[in-house]
RNA sequence: GUGGGCGUAGCUCAGCUGGUAGAGCACUCGGUUGUGGUCCGAGAUGUCGCGGGUUCGAGCCCCGUCGUUCACCCCA
């Protein structure tokens, strides 16, 4: 009798071993800059009431219109899976009142996220994210220390082929001037009625347009930059000045675009070529009205998401993740009923001192059992047989070159701890 | 949601103008008693994604379907 085989749903990406090493390697790399700069751990829900993104996100988003993962509850609740971090993150501060403490508040988080697009490369449904919010303090040295820490996460990653682009939305009056010159622009365009339908819902978006004659058409259009008030300015200004001092590279790109409809002044985007349609591997911004929205104070704050599976794509692309395949120190196999019994004590024993010790399971033969060790990366073997339990002695061999030696059961730690250096 | 490519052993793939499946790697066992990596030998594994159709005959042709992948849209 066969049963048929169930398949992972359409468009998750799986990290199974040896690779999921590499993914735990990218994904601490990224984090750890923000641990560093005193950003503490914040573990949310994945899943949330769908207003806290129809209302945070934006209805109008591509997002929320169209790429939630919404279901209900067995309560009739509407639920979402969560397709971003930062809403989420603003409706627990406001809840548990955070923001009434030191500020800024400073948080990071690591996560899944989904959005039930067409998956492709670098494109999944449900991805990993790692990002931080500071929150409450509007200050163009923070934008500057933000961004600077997802630059550092790249940069232990050792890439070196990505670029950093920031612009700034500015605040809503410059916004709102611009927007009305800018839909007075595009009215004179000649749009097809997909393109047309883009422009009424966020003009910005045919900044974005890939088709040669869109950008060419787009060149004459008036841009943001050339909008923002002389507060705005100057803010862009600081940001600007304070990443130069710290030796951060970027362009500026007045026709950037955001997805999300939060964001406000200034706004940043990590960008690597080598990964095919879906460059982005990191961006954020600013957000002034985002906390109000979601019924909080009037506060402003700043975050960035960066995607892990991109990121380890963009390691792998530049040859960067380190090789250190999985390894033990040491590999046990017992031979008989006897020897099991003892080798699942020492390695209880060992394991506890910080010796990742290793056992041969199964009756199979030693030349199998040899193999496994082999294959474990381990540094050394032990073979545990009834000669041994009766001498009380056993051959540590070294994997490496070999050569073994006899060491006593019972110095057996102790031996571990100085061949290994520990 | 729209369009293109692909779908043969665990993995990577081969299979000529249609004649009832193969390689490499991996895996298991062995090369006389309890010691890996190299070498040698042996072995197991496929409803050729699925369902129809054309044909004396289909892995190969046609249609559908599912999956996958790339791109558009959008984004991490």
């Amino acid at each position: 009798m066969k049963f048929e085989k169930i398949q992972a749903p359409k468009g998750v990406r799986e990290y199974l071993p040896p690779e999921s090493r590499s993914f735990e390697w990218v994904r601490e790399q990224l984090i750890a800059p923000a641990k560093d700069a005193g950003y503490q751990l914040i573990e949310l829900p994945v899943f949330e009431d769908t207003n806290l993104f129809t209302r945070g996100v934006g209805e109008s988003t591509d997002v929320v219109s169209k790429e939630m993962y919404t279901f209900e509850d067995r309560g009739g609740r509407s639920i979402t899976l969560r397709p971003e971090g930062t809403a989420g993150v603003m409706r627990a501060v406001i809840e548990a009142n955070l923001d009434r403490g030191q500020l800024p508040v400073k948080v990071w988080y690591s996560g899944q996220f989904f959005r039930a697009e067409r998956p492709q490369a670098g494109r999944y449904r449900q991805f990993y994210q790692v990002g931080i919010e500071a929150i409450g303090i509007d200050d163009p040295a923070l934008d500057a220390e933000v961004i600077a820490i997802a630059d550092r996460g790249f940069k232990n990653l050792g890439l070196r082929n990505y670029r950093l682009e920031i612009t700034s939305l500015g605040d809503s009056q410059s916004r709102a001037a611009h927007r009305a010159d800018l839909m007075k622009f595009i009215a004179t365009l000649d749009l097809d009625e997909a393109t047309a339908l883009r422009a009424e819902i966020n003009p910005l978006r045919l900044f974005d347009d890939k088709r040669p004659q869109m950008q060419e058409a787009m060149k004459s259009a008036p841009r943001l930059l050339d909008y923002l008030s002389t507060d705005s300015a100057a803010n862009f200004e600081s940001v600007q000045k304070y990443l130069t001092v710290m030796g951060i590279a970027f362009t500026i790109n007045p026709r950037m675009v955001r997805g999300l409809d939060y964001y406000t002044g200034t706004t940043f985007e990590f960008i690597h070529p080598d990964l095919g349609a879906q460059s982005g591997i990191g961006g954020g911004g600013r957000y002034d009205g985002l906390m109000q929205t979601l019924g909080g104070q009037a506060l402003s704050g700043i975050g960035f998401g960066l995607g892990v599976d991109r990121a380890l794509l963009a390691a792998i692309a530049e040859s960067s993740v380190p090789l250190d395949a999985f390894t033990s120190d040491l590999f046990i196999i017992p031979l008989g009923e006897r020897a099991k019994q003892e080798a699942l004590v020492i390695a209880s024993n060992l394991r506890s001192n910080g010796i990742r010790t290793e056992i041969a399971f199964g009756d199979r033969a030693l030349k199998g059992s040899m193999k496994a060790a082999d294959k474990s990366g381990s540094a050394y073997v032990i073979v545990i047989g009834d000669s041994e339990l009766d001498l009380g002695v056993i051959e540590l061999k070294r994997m490496s070159d070999g050569v073994t030696s006899s060491v006593k059961i019972e110095q057996l730690q102790q031996r571990l701890g100085e061949v290994l250096s520990l």
